[in-house]
DNA sequence: TAGATTGTTAATCGATTAACAATC
DNA sequence: TAGATTGTTAATCGATTAACAATC
């Protein structure tokens, strides 16, 4: 039985930014597997189904403690309870949505938000059409309600689904709301104080990135 | 000793996936830029306003040519132009979208995909109500037509917006249809040819990645 | 010319992998 | 015990940054 050790080095060594992508991806992987009744994994078969070496697995989880069992491996039920604990994740995040357009809509009503702890609790929009509907259960409010709202509920996570343009000021409001992080998706570059964390999704940037892998083979060839 | 000549070498260089990344970012805040009647900027003002250094700037550009002037630095058309050839945009692509629920409709009906040279042609579902209909003049198809579309039509780039339990079967026949890469927005891992490539994005873990750094932040204060 | 900025090499920094004693 | 696998250090690999001659 390992001695729960890590209490004190949690998170003061920097922890590269990938080391917490691939957290999540194992997170993912081990709800999967725990799903279809996987109760152990070694590090070798969740790298291998993931992508990553063995070593790179083990190497990232010690970032945070000691989880695994020599000979053993890691228990997907408790490894996952740790993983959420490290992503902060272990706990109900509410969370604002700015910009209720087609994409907006549908990240209100994402189901895999809410299987990880996520919940829309309050969306934002400038058209009084929408203001004071509810879609999928979560109200819609003015813009000018913005930092009322967020202040009111404490909500310190926004996803920014407003037009490029607009997108930097919102922005500005939403911190000067207190939010702490933030997910844009709007394509342009925002910028924020280092205290604000910053996610950004740019679905055409994905796509390109797969074009250039395309047109990469096929010079190739 | 022989001079190795570096004139004709793109894409022989193995890239790093970063750089790739960073030449989507690039293009992005030229074309804003542009936009903004900007016509030339320097390495160091572009890695500025992106936050990352001038020498990364340039050392990420050379691996593809020679786009700059010494003592001007880059015109923002010209490098436009260039960093399109590089990733493929310059062209336009069809692409097919599989899963027509919720996010999927808002893909389809997304600006951002046209205005980068991406152009949905052809959506396909299980529903036989949707079946049929066309969605922002896209056509929906029933899945049954999947290979025959995607052959007929040679397209080579799908967007997967299915549920998870059904993503790796989908990505199987797309790959039998002949697509080359596919992006992936269900929250499972897939596993494909090496000859495809893949783009996964998972909403709940962009969250996390945001979770993560507002939770380490409240640890250190 | 003086000032600005590129392209590129070499130095530095950081992340991944290999290896193995410890452990179950 | 024998076999499997962890946690961790050291070695390797790769990516970023600093520096500067070349150039406009």
């Amino acid at each position: 039985m390992s001695n729960p050790k890590h209490s004190d080095n949690t998170a003061d060594a920097v922890v590269p930014k990938a080391v917490v992508t691939r957290l999540s991806l194992y997170l993912r992987e081990l709800q999967t597997l725990l799903r279809g009744g996987t109760e152990t994994i070694s590090s070798n078969q969740l790298g291998k189904v993931l992508g990553f070496t063995d070593a790179q697995v083990r190497k990232d989880l010690t970032y945070f403690g000691q989880f695994g069992y020599p000979g053993i491996g890691y228990r997907c039920e408790e490894l996952i309870v740790e993983i959420k604990k490290i992503l902060g994740t272990d706990r109900k995040w509410p969370v604002a949505l700015i910009g209720v357009g087609n994409l907006g809509r549908a990240l209100l009503g994402y189901r895999g938000f809410g299987d990880q702890g996520f919940q829309f609790v309050a969306a934002f929009d400038l058209e009084p059409e929408k203001i004071g509907q509810s879609i999928d259960r979560i109200p819609v409010f003015g813009l000018e309600q913005l930092e009322e709202i967020i202040g009111q509920r404490s909500i310190k996570l926004a996803v920014l689904a407003v037009p490029a343009a607009s997108a930097q000021s919102v922005a500005d409001r939403l911190v000067r709301a207190g939010i702490d992080g933030l997910l844009n998706f709007a394509p342009v570059t925002i910028a924020l104080p280092s205290s604000v964390s910053l996610v950004g999704v740019d679905l055409a940037i994905e796509l390109e990135q797969l074009t250039f892998a395309v047109v990469k083979k096929d010079d190739k060839s």
